[in-house]
DNA sequence: ATTGTCTATTGACTAATTGTCTATAGTAAA
DNA sequence: TTTACTATAGACAATTAGTCAATAGACAAT
């Protein structure tokens, strides 16, 4: 846990706009594969995944876990804690784990394409 | 030129999008680094980079033809040819070089981060 | 002549996705 | 009682992406 979630105002320069949504599921999904875990938790290890905290949006990550949800790729409870707000608690569904084994076909095959262009580039240049 | 692309109706499955926009300016502004041409041929050489042409609506090229030209990174003239309509004949400018040569920067940067979560997945399975 | 086909480009419509911002809420420390 | 931190949810606006239809010249076949 290393907290520090900037979550004021004016975060986004909004230019440059770092289109993230498509790899944060993989990510998440994967994070869960290893155990479950609550939002704000996942949140934090995503820095792991080259997303910077500064810039990432909580909101973002609690509606891929609820879309997530709706797809039934994980399921979610309400922890039995103590201390602080309640927090949902969400673990992969075995549909879940299915998902996750297309999404990192599909990943591999994008590295794969996006590995080819930078190929061509390189071997283009000079 | 090996021509062949569906422009039936009922395509799309429009089941499992193929959000494909994305890799689709990259690789046309590298074909056209290497050489200019027009839209239909540029739609032929996509194959290359992993497009599935039956897949692929020409809409989309041109589409991202016209905005990259907005952007001024590439520049376009009517062709002085004698068969067939007219066809608009795409160069890169300079600022396009300085784009494509960002955007394979990012790619690069992409690629890595999927390899990240590639490498994690395989180790932590089995 | 008219129909069909291939090359080639453009535009309209719609649905989905994204990012931003704001609201809510419990706990604990100052 | 105000502030800060943990935690989640919802509303909103803009952009984007994908589908489909329209246009159009040339040429071959009917």
């Amino acid at each position: 846990m290393s907290g520090r979630h900037y979550m004021g105002r004016g975060k986004g320069r909004s230019r440059g706009r770092r289109r993230v949504m498509n790899f944060l599921k993989p990510c998440l999904l994967f994070m869960l594969h290893q155990g479950e875990a609550h939002g704000y938790s996942l949140l934090d290890g995503l820095g792991e995944f080259g997303f910077d905290p500064e810039l990432l949006d909580s909101s973002l990550v609690y509606r891929a876990l609820r879309d997530m949800e709706e797809n039934g790729w994980v399921i979610s409870r309400w922890g039995e804690e103590s201390q602080g707000p309640q927090r949902r608690v969400y673990q992969i569904s075995p549909e879940g784990e299915v998902r996750l084994g297309e999404w990192i076909a599909d990943l591999r095959k994008t590295r794969d394409e996006i590995d080819r262009l930078l190929n061509a580039y390189e071997q283009y240049v000079q």
